[in-house]
RNA sequence: GCGCCUAUAGCUCAAUGGAUAGAGUAAUAGUCUUCGGAACUAUUGAUGAGGGUUCGAUUCCCCCUGGGCGCACCA
């Protein structure tokens, strides 16, 4: 890796301070802050010239070893290099998590999908990842599910819909507004769930199958898969040894009839209800004990939505009083909301992954009605993915419904259709590419070519910033200046085609990869 | 009330202490007898207010204002 080499030779001219990209290209490839020229600067492999200018030292790299690294892309050599960084660590990313009895919604398809692609990251950075879907299905809402289903249901449980569903389960809070009886009759339902109630239990299995069978079909359509799903219920039998090492330890206090564990600068968790009934929070301890047993994991990573920014902190907290020792992190994503602020899901006005898919497949159809269903569906979904991944993840995302159907500018279809440009040219051409570094390069060209390189620095700085759009922008980046080029030059039958077709092939090969690692797919033409 | 997050161009986003604050979109004017126009070029346009730290602040600290989220029997 270049950064690596340039550090190795900047401590050997006991050069100190942070090396980073110029803002402008004139000034160099890397350029370090000293405050003062050096003097007598070592011969070197990689550093073609340096300059001193306002404070910085710039320094540019030598066309062989852009050449150098830019072919290693997507080598072996180059993938070991990558894997160094995770080799023999272990992490646990928990993502997606839908509520049982619920449509899948875009808040949850922000986790599925930011989740996803830190797992592809860190598995690509050698890191031994463990994909987790901790779907919600258990709890009060069930309570709440069952007394809605036998008091409004009009049909047999079995042959209800999502949608009908979730239709009773907005019915039940309107409902309780007014009827104040019916919260107090849902937890006693969820008691007797928790107690194995034959009843209560066939209608909860019955909500589960009905759900998961929508989950799956929505995982299909996302190409996603989620290596284990585990769900809250899965945990049922592992909380009393929780409660018992909490017990030992002396965390857990009884205020009210429940169950607390207190913290300094932070509210109480629950973990067992005055009733006897456990809490979420019990379960998530008990999954990080079940987690750490089964894969010993040095990091988990919890890919859950600002409103549980609270939840995840005690989570982490206890496991610290508990002496367990992974390292934890929350994605903490920001709310997806509209832009004048209010997004009620409360009253049933969600919007549904589905609804979004649908009309952004439309939108994909008007531009290019003579593509295949499956084309289609792979811009469409690449357009609501990258509106996702090429945002800061702890900010909020306004939900423009323009801007996720975008297919122009900054738009997962603009890297797709780069993408399918370059493979036009590729496949038409006889000619091998290859780059001679000592012919004089167009300034476009020159561009390409010092940006390749820094894909590699770009995947580390996504894992340790647990961001993804990292790597979002950085493709931009490189497909603009691919199309900028692309405009200007031809490749096929000029005297310069093989180095063209170099440029045009490694710009595709890193579309390809930095792609795949978003989950949004390529294709060779659309 | 307390805690966490947040404020950059008309709109949606970049810039994680550095050089001239970058894109997209919208608007306007162009490029092309297209190796694929889902493209390219040009013009217009911005750091919420006030202090502080620093050689240097969109970035760090304080305060004010606006927005989002959370604060025990939902998850």
């Amino acid at each position: 890796m270049i950064k690596k080499d340039l550090e190795r030779w900047l401590q050997e001219n006991k050069i100190e301070g942070k090396i980073e990209h110029p803002s402008i290209s004139k000034f160099g490839d890397y350029a370090v802050r000293t405050g003062k020229p050096v003097e007598n600067l070592s011969e070197n492999d990689i550093v073609e010239k340096t300059e001193f200018m306002a404070g910085f030292i710039n320094i540019w790299l030598k066309k062989e070893i852009l050449k150098k690294e830019t072919e290693e892309i997507g080598t072996e050599v180059w993938k070991n290099n990558l894997e160094i960084n995770g080799r023999g660590k272990t992490m646990v990313i928990d993502y997606s998590a839908p509520n049982i009895a619920k449509p899948f919604g875009i808040g949850h398809l922000r986790s599925t999908d930011i989740g996803q692609a830190i797992y592809n990251i860190y598995q690509i950075l050698g890191w031994k990842c463990i994909g987790d879907n901790h779907l919600g299905d258990w709890g009060t809402q069930f309570g709440k599910l069952i007394v809605a289903i036998k008091k409004w249901g009009v049909k047999p449980v079995e042959t209800m819909s999502i949608d009908d569903l979730e239709t009773l389960y907005v019915k039940f809070h309107q409902e309780s507004e007014t009827d104040k009886d019916l919260e107090d009759e849902a937890r006693k339902w969820f008691a007797k769930l928790e107690n194995k109630d034959v009843e209560a239990t066939d209608i909860w299995q019955k909500c589960i199958d009905i759900s998961i069978k929508e989950f799956d079909r929505v995982y299909e359509l996302l190409g996603v898969k989620i290596d284990y799903v585990l769900g809250e219920s899965f945990y049922l039998d592992k909380m009393d040894s929780v409660i018992e090492l909490m017990e030992n330890k002396g965390i857990l206090k009884h205020s009210e009839g429940a169950k607390i564990i207190e913290f300094e600068n932070m509210p109480p968790a629950m973990t067992t209800k005055s009733n006897g009934t456990t809490t979420y929070f019990l379960r998530d301890m008990a999954t990080v004990k079940y987690r750490m047993e089964t894969w010993n994991p040095d990091l988990i990573i919890y890919e859950i939505g600002a409103d549980q920014e609270l939840h995840c902190r005690q989570i982490f907290e206890t496991s610290k009083m508990l002496g367990w020792k992974p390292q934890f992190y929350n994605v903490a994503h920001g709310m997806i909301r509209w832009a004048d602020g209010k997004f009620s899901t409360r009253k049933g006005h969600t919007i549904h992954l589905s609804e979004v898919i649908d009309k952004a497949m439309e939108e994909a159809k008007k531009i290019a009605p003579d593509n295949d269903e499956k084309k289609i569906k792979a811009v469409a979904i690449g357009a609501i993915k990258f509106n996702d991944l090429s945002q800061d993840p702890k900010k909020d995302i306004i939900f423009d419904w323009e801007k996720v159907m975008s297919m122009e500018g900054n738009s997962g279809p603009y890297l797709q259709y780069t993408y399918a440009r370059c493979q036009s040219i590729l496949n038409k051409s006889k000619k091998n590419s290859e780059i001679n570094v000592d012919e004089k390069l167009e300034s476009e060209e020159e561009n390409l070519l010092r940006e390749f390189y820094k894909f590699e620095e770009k995947i580390i700085e996504a894992a340790d910033r647990f961001s993804p759009a990292v790597i979002a922008e950085y493709l931009i980046g490189l497909a603009r200046k691919y199309n900028e080029f692309y405009a200007k030059f031809r490749v096929i039958g000029e005297e310069t085609e093989k180095r063209r077709l170099f440029l045009t092939e490694r710009t595709a090969k890193i579309l390809k990869l930095g792609l795949t690692l978003l989950g949004i797919e390529t294709m060779e033409k659309m």
